[in-house]
DNA sequence: TCCTATGAGTACCGTACGGTACGGTTCGCA
DNA sequence: TGCGAACCGTACCGTACGGTACTCATAGGA
């Protein structure tokens, strides 16, 4: 069961026990069937079949349970780095490419998706604090991705920009448009994980009418 | 005083008492302020000094009420239809950055926020029939607004393009990128505001560059 | 074999919410 | 002046949640 592994796994890397990593998988699970009304604390000692008193020494309270869901389910998406193979204008563009059809793969998946209504939701009273986690621990690393490889297509020529960052948000906005916050909206994905590869592909196009180094 | 014209010609418009328009009036200071958790039905009551029968009266129940809320809001805000004059290549730009800048602005609205965060919230829970009322109250209209203005655009021969939704798809994500999701998540605005401007001149040249008719 | 730590299961407490019911008051109207 | 509708303020009810405390079972170590 690979499950099983996959929670071993990021236990290991974030400081955890193999029992409370499965006590944080029945949490996900609880809140992607059935939003944050269903992650309560009785609920989830239910599910996961520990007591209460268990998740609160474990977490401290239940903002800290949901930092560690945040936690745990990063350290499970594993954020593959750009090789460091030279690239002409074929492998740059599949790079991006690929790099678009994993950002709306992830964006799309509904932990995903779960997790940041959730941290959207909690983002109005103060502190914010899940949004944040959510920031560093999910978008920063997608940036690092997207960022190494565009650096890497103007060092071979094959890019022109002078802002990185602009760069980025302009390849970002092509990819997603708004396509995410109607998926947070609970608009149906429908038969659109199909529409994957040809969305990725047209939008790393245009992003290369923009910003390929020569005409 | 001008916000209780603007609740009086809002109110006019739903089939909403001004009294009603009022209490809505509350209910939205009160959630801008504290986020879905301040907005209860006591508290509406007492911020609008109603009696919660009223409430239940009026608005049936509680998604009743944020329901109302989000259409009395939708009310408020008048998009300005695209004028028919004859487009040029510069009047065409300055229409669509009015449009790039005017959906910053209303984007980063608090009560924009506010209302799209409860929104998202409520989505995991069945129906996310709030969801579908803010697609099509707030966003239908705008979209409505834009792909009029890239019609004009290419029927004046300015603007090419086969696919009308993949056009304004790319333009708003060009102008929107991750900045909306990154201000639900409740990261703050800065000093971007500023930058409105700015930011809506190069989104629309990066969308020119790419669906403009001629070289 | 005893002792201690860990944790499951459950009972419990205070609080707060959604929704309802009721008494008192204002206001339009005949 | 009397009547009825609308409505405010508040008390009330059932429920459910976060968090704590307590009991019992299990396992490992001296």
């Amino acid at each position: 069961m690979q499950r099983a592994e996959a929670t071993r796994e990021a236990s290991a890397g974030t400081g955890l026990t193999e029992r409370q990593g499965a006590v944080l998988e029945q949490a996900l699970r609880l809140l992607v069937d059935g939003g944050e009304r269903a992650l309560t604390t009785a609920g989830v000692a239910r599910a996961a079949n520990c007591s209460k008193e268990s998740l609160y020494k474990w977490f401290g309270d239940r903002e800290g349970l949901l930092s560690a869901m945040i936690a745990f389910q990063a350290s499970k998406v594993r954020t593959l780095d750009v090789s460091a193979e030279a690239l002409d204008a074929a492998s740059l563009k599949a790079h991006l490419v690929a790099f678009a059809r994993d950002l709306l793969d992830v964006l799309s998946g509904e932990v995903s998706l779960a997790l940041n209504r959730l941290a959207i939701g909690q983002a109005s009273r103060e502190g914010s604090r899940l949004g944040r986690l959510l920031q560093e621990r999910g978008r920063r690393p997608i940036g690092r991705r997207a960022g190494a490889l565009l650096e890497a297509g103007r060092k071979a020529g094959l890019l022109a920009f002078d802002d990185a960052e602009e760069a980025y948000g302009a390849l970002y906005g092509l990819i997603v448009s708004d396509w995410h916050l109607r998926l947070l909206l609970g608009e149906e994905t429908g038969a659109m994980k199909k529409d994957f590869s040809r969305r990725a592909e047209r939008a790393v196009d245009a992003f290369l009418k923009l910003y390929g180094a020569k005409a």
